[in-house]
DNA sequence: TTGACTCAGATTGTCAACAATTCAAGACGG
DNA sequence: CCGTCTTGAATTGTTGACAATCTGAGTCAA
């Protein structure tokens, strides 16, 4: 996140007011190329197309998307800060492959964040202000029953944190950002579909709980979304281990 | 520190064992120049050497440590993901300026966080484990009273780290150590020496409850622990506004 | 056959020149 | 005097060429 402001039009101080004309094109869809990039590639990552493990060189990537290898470079930089992809020295950056380990401690500490925010939010959220939590767990389930696997995980991940972002902690907001992003990495490489399906159901009973105000039982709750979303990973997924990184990549549509 | 791993010797892959002569340079402190100029920086911002919202040229920096702009480049880039330095597109990199409403955020989190670990830590620690502990709070007493500002808090930093490293919960402990590094960036902001000189005989009597195993009262003494740090901040520190960058930074000893 | 060495081919790391952008100072008209 | 536009120096962004490094196949002796 803190990336993400160094890019595209967020850093750019607007004029307290538009005085006159200042520039032609104050209207910027300029959308930075190396954003558009490395979205592409988290889609293809998180969409469960390339297999953990799968190096990226740098020059096929500059092929594919038709900009300068340093580009790429920098790209990769930023997808490693993401622990999307690990960059070995000398020798190029592959996707990141968390290990069962990694994956327990991921939800540990979730549980322990989420834990707090979703007594804190309880506790001074109005119902009205869960709108936006009711849209995610409708588009997750329309997700999953539509086998839109990629939509599915990103909509879960909205929802927590969206719920986290309620209690109005900025620090803890970023902070789980980090570990949800890990967790989605985690899902796309090592969930199962099926698994998936019954979380909505259990989001849904958790936000009633939450309307009740319920506090505690509301944290257990959420508890218990973790705890069965750890349940069900299968470390051991097949991946097609020689498909072509640019079909692979070019299959997968942009955000 | 994901990204800690891919710069230095961590990443090299040993052989199993040594098989004849392989390479000449097997013992190689050939540690990556980037790394050394990457700490430089960090202490003289550490030291609080260098006011908030500081310009860093790439250009000056290139000159002072006598590479190519483009390793500067790489440095503010890493510099900026651990929030130390503040990346805008086209204008270049400033030295970070958190603000109250920010580190009240940090605290939040860290109270959080630290709340559970240390809780967890003292229902299944060892009292022999905690002797590390221990040195560092002798460690930050030492410092404070010789007036050596910038290695007390690094030592704050590192008994908090190491306290929560015995909750053996890797992911928890990768998230504080990023609120660690910003919250020091705030003490050596905004801390008052004065006030620091009061908390190791808080950490002591922290680490006396831990030893008792009273984990309730153990975690509400780390939470006095880190309401005293946020209380005792001054956000209206004065800094020599117009220093040589070059001679603040050959100022500072590296670690 | 095994293990150590050698040597291309491929891939990543680094640099220095060039292009694009910002910022501050000055000119200009109202 | 205020706001706008112009201009140019200073600074950052980008590129393509070149250097350093890794990998793996092939060679050779034991």
């Amino acid at each position: 996140m803190n990336q993400a402001e160094t890019d595209g039009e967020v850093t750019r101080d607007m004029p307290p007011r538009q005085i006159g004309k200042i520039h032609e094109k104050t209207s910027d869809d300029d959308m930075d190329i190396e954003v558009v990039i490395s979205e592409r590639i988290k889609s293809s990552i998180l969409g469960g197309a390339l297999a953990p493990g799968l190096k990226l060189p740098e020059e096929s990537l500059s092929e594919i998307f038709g900009v300068s290898r340093s580009r790429i470079r920098s790209v990769l930089q930023r997808l490693a800060f993401e622990d999307l992809v690990e960059i070995k020295r000398n020798r190029g950056a592959f996707i990141a492959s968390p290990s069962i380990r990694e994956a327990r401690g991921i939800f540990d500490a979730r549980r322990v964040i989420e834990r707090v925010t979703t007594e804190i939010v309880t506790r001074t959220v109005l119902t009205i202000q869960l709108a936006k939590l009711h849209e995610r767990v409708k588009g997750q389930d329309e997700a999953w029953k539509q086998g839109d696997y990629r939509r599915g995980i990103r909509e879960l991940g909205e929802f927590h944190l969206a719920m986290c972002a309620l209690a109005h902690n900025q620090a803890l907001t970023v902070v789980l950002e980090r570990l949800i992003r890990r967790t989605s990495l985690i899902l796309a490489l090592y969930g199962l579909p099926n698994a998936m399906m019954r979380m909505p159901a259990m989001y849904t009973n958790l936000l009633a709980i939450v309307e009740r105000g319920e506090s505690l039982s509301a944290a257990r709750a959420m508890e218990r979304c973790l705890f069965t979303l750890e349940k069900d990973l299968n470390f051991r997924s097949i991946f097609s281990p020689n498909a072509e990184l640019r079909d692979v990549i070019h299959a997968v549509a942009p955000d």
